[in-house]
DNA sequence: ATCATATACCTAAGTAAATTATGTATATTT
DNA sequence: AAATATACATAATTTACTTAGGTATATGAT
């Protein structure tokens, strides 16, 4: 089963957090990752992810260095120092979510 | 810290597991639900929530009957036999997205 | 008595973030 | 030669919120 329409919002935090690990890494790259990490289950659409790429470019939190790779073009994009900042606190935002629907979903029986 | 903008796509799925549980709730009951559960991490606006009861009603998962409670109105939504079968997929999907989520954000270093 | 807060419903306008459907171009595999 | 993979992009549409407003009754506080 393709997850799709759950939970938007969390594919800027993806995009962040992957270029949190790996200093740089271009658009399609980024789409075969969270693929392969997600066994399948996760497929990041293109027309989903250049607009968020560009949007955190935008937003200051992505720079980004073109390069020729096999005659074709790349774009690599890396986080700025604002970037830095900005994925530990989506990632706890996140986590803090998370952690607030399980308890509304599975609340403890006291 | 309050959760907005992270709920996108959950909201549907908080409703129909808590009328899963409660066999009849009315609106207002539900954000004040969801608000104590989540501890008032999650605040379910009014403008998101009513919209969002009428689509499942609209869509065949809620039913629905009003009351006259102390001068004041309530409508009470119940799940519908096709509501209940639908609240168990979309749980079901909602965890394997988080699980997926999971492996995206927290690899498991091999 | 009056005012603020709580209860209980609603909708309209605007925005964010996806989907779907295209488009361009080169490289590699069959 | 054709199909697939690589690598980028945008436009139109849809979905699901937020924000901001509205109506009305009940209750608690000053």
């Amino acid at each position: 089963m393709k997850s799709t329409k759950l939970l938007k919002g969390s594919l800027q935090t993806i995009i962040l957090k992957l270029l949190s690990e790996n200093k740089r890494m271009y658009g399609y790259e980024i789409c075969k990752c969270v693929s392969s990490l997600s066994e399948g289950t996760i497929e990041i659409t293109e027309g989903a992810l250049y607009p968020a790429l560009h949007k955190l470019e935008t937003d200051g939190l992505l720079s980004v260095e073109i390069e020729k790779i096999q005659n074709r073009n790349r774009k690599y994009y890396s986080l700025t120092k604002q970037g830095g900042h900005e994925v530990i606190s989506r990632l706890e935002a996140l986590e803090q979510f998370l952690s607030s629907l399980n308890k509304v979903l599975n609340p403890k029986l006291i």
